[in-house]
DNA sequence: AAAATATGCAACATTTACGTTGCATATTGA
DNA sequence: TCAATATGCAACGTAAATGTTGCATATTTT
C-alpha cells in the first residue's frame, strides 16, 4: 500500500500510533493485545490505529494460529525519515543562498 | 513553543500544510495571501494552518508593516527529521538482532 | 466437548479538524 | 483623506477521527 507524503506524517501523529511503532521498533513483531497494553484504550481501539498504520504501509500483519503478529516496516519507515532528512538539507542550502542573496 | 513528538508529525500530516511548509522552504518567507494561493482554500483556512505550524514551531512570524512574513524553522524540521531517521537506523539494528537471534 | 483466548465487525457517541461566511481593524498608497 | 490591501476574530456547519459497547467467529487448550 503506497501513500501520499502527508498520510505516513498523518499516520505518525497519533500518540497512541506513534507508541505502537515505537514498540514494535524496540521489542520487534507482537500482538493486537500485546501491542494494547498500558495505552488506556480498549482493544478495538487499538485495532483501528493498526489498520490506519497498515494503511500507510508503515505495519504489516501475518496470522499466527488465532492471533495477528504486527510487524513494522522500516523500509516504508526509513523512506519517510529520509525524505525528511533530504527536505530539510536541501531547503537549508536554498535559503541560506536566498540570504546572502538578499544581504548584497 | 516546544512539542511532543507526535505532535509535530500531526502538523505535517494534512496535505495544505505540507504544501506550505515545502513552499517556505523552497522559497523562502512569505506572507499569509503568498502561501494560500493554488491551496483552493480562503485566506482564514489557511491562516489557521499556519497557526497549527507555528504552535509546534516549524513556522515563526514576523510582522512587516501590514503583512506577517511566515518563515520556515529548520532547525525544528531538522530535529524532527533527525529523530526519525535515528529511530530507523536504531530499530533496524536491533530488529536485524532479534531476527538473528530466533534464528538459531 | 467445553472453556479460554484472540480476534472481527457494526452501531453508536463525542470530540476535533477543517473550512466557510461576515464583519472589524490596521497599514499603505494615490 | 479615501480606497485598497492584509490581516484578525467569532460564529457556524460538516465531516472525519477517536473511542466505546455488544455480539459473532475462529482457534487453542484442558
Amino acid at each position: 500500500m503506497s501513500a501520499l507524503k502527508h498520510e505516513i506524517y498523518q499516520a505518525l501523529g497519533d500518540p497512541a500510533r506513534l507508541t505502537m511503532v515505537e514498540r514494535l521498533g524496540e521489542h520487534g513483531p507482537m500482538t493486537t493485545l500485546q501491542l494494547v497494553e498500558g495505552l488506556g484504550m480498549t482493544r478495538q481501539a487499538a485495532t483501528k490505529h493498526l489498520v490506519v498504520l497498515e494503511n500507510v504501509g508503515l505495519v504489516s500483519s501475518t496470522i499466527r494460529g488465532r492471533q495477528i503478529m504486527r510487524e513494522l516496516r522500516l523500509e516504508v519507515l526509513g523512506d519517510a525519515a529520509g525524505w525528511l532528512s533530504a527536505r530539510a538539507k536541501e531547503w537549508d542550502r536554498k535559503l541560506d543562498a536566498l540570504k546572502k542573496f538578499v544581504e548584497e
